[in-house]
DNA sequence: AGTACGTCCTGATCGC
DNA sequence: TGCGATCAGGACGTAC
């Protein structure tokens, strides 16, 4: 599932491309439920004639700032959720479209923007502003402004389990089940831990913990793209979820543990995550 | 307010 | 071999 080193992965796959500066001649809507606002028919004829300013990213979310509608419709902002099996990608228009692909965007180029979304939790929007849609997040875990004080006062009186507090984006946006889960091991903290029991220093453990699952990732993805590597994955094994059936702690090689945490699975090391 | 669960989806996998 | 049942989960809505 696309989580933020996914997500960025896209962006700067996206960038790699050259779609930066071609402008949208068109769109295929294929699910109209896919397309949040406005109206899919409003969004397809909205994006019509546009041209792609610019490609970022604020937690899971895909933000395109487009140039003005030569009719006239000012600035706006196209936006994207790649929900759980999402994926953007450009390809010529020539080429035969992956039949899970849902939505298409022809380009002046002779391409495509494609949205491949095999269980359609995918969400678009087509708005003025990013503010209309994105809900609140917490710092980026990259940026300064994401501290241990900041972790502190999101877990300050909640009982409910880390790990579902982990995935509240307004807690540590970003992170989904698989690098929370991750987080999870590289700190040595269970997972069915009350949120406000953990202690400073393991909030500083946490916070950091964070940031290395998500660094380790971005180096795959960074290395894949940089050497064109053709197989690269688009989700990666890691040590928390080794999708091994015989998988062992590779600290200690206690037998991983499989539970459910909000009807989500959760792995962990019964030993070393207390 | 905090907490927990149901809902949307369908390809993959499982069990009989 | 085939086919129905189950599983997977991000984010939001709803209920307590």
């Amino acid at each position: 599932m696309p989580e933020l080193p996914e997500v960025e992965n896209t962006r700067r796959n996206l960038v790699r491309s050259g779609f930066l500066g071609a402008t949208i001649t068109g769109a295929d809507i294929t699910w109209a439920n896919t397309v949040k606002k406005p109206s899919a028919a409003e969004l397809a004829g909205g994006i019509k004639g546009r041209t792609i300013q610019d490609i970022q990213r604020r937690g899971k979310y895909l933000i395109f700032p487009l140039s003005p509608q030569p009719s006239g419709a000012g600035p706006g902002t196209f936006i994207v959720h790649l929900g759980m099996t999402g994926r953007l990608y450009i390809q010529p228009q020539s080429q035969k479209p992956h039949p899970m692909v849902r939505h298409s965007f022809p380009l002046n180029d002779g391409r495509e923007l494609r949205f491949e979304d095999g269980r359609k939790f995918g969400k678009l929007w087509l708005v003025d502003s990013p503010d209309e849609v994105l809900p609140a997040m917490s710092p980026e875990p990259f940026d300064d402004d994401f501290t241990v004080e900041t972790l502190a006062e999101s877990f300050h009186g909640r009982k409910t389990p880390v790990k579902a507090l982990l995935l509240e984006q307004s807690v540590a946006c970003g992170l989904g089940n698989l690098y929370a889960d991750e987080s999870l091991f590289l700190a040595g903290i269970h997972p069915e831990r009350p949120a406000s029991g953990l202690s400073t220093g393991e909030l500083a453990r946490l916070r950091q913990s964070i940031i290395d699952a998500l660094t380790a990732a971005y180096g795959v993805y960074d290395r894949a793209r940089d050497q064109l590597w053709p197989n690269a994955p688009t989700a990666l094994t890691t040590w928390s979820h080794p999708r091994d059936e015989k998988a062992e702690c590779p600290n200690c090689q206690t037998n991983m543990a499989a539970i459910r945490v909000r009807a989500r699975g959760t792995y962990f090391c019964p030993k070393c995550q207390v």
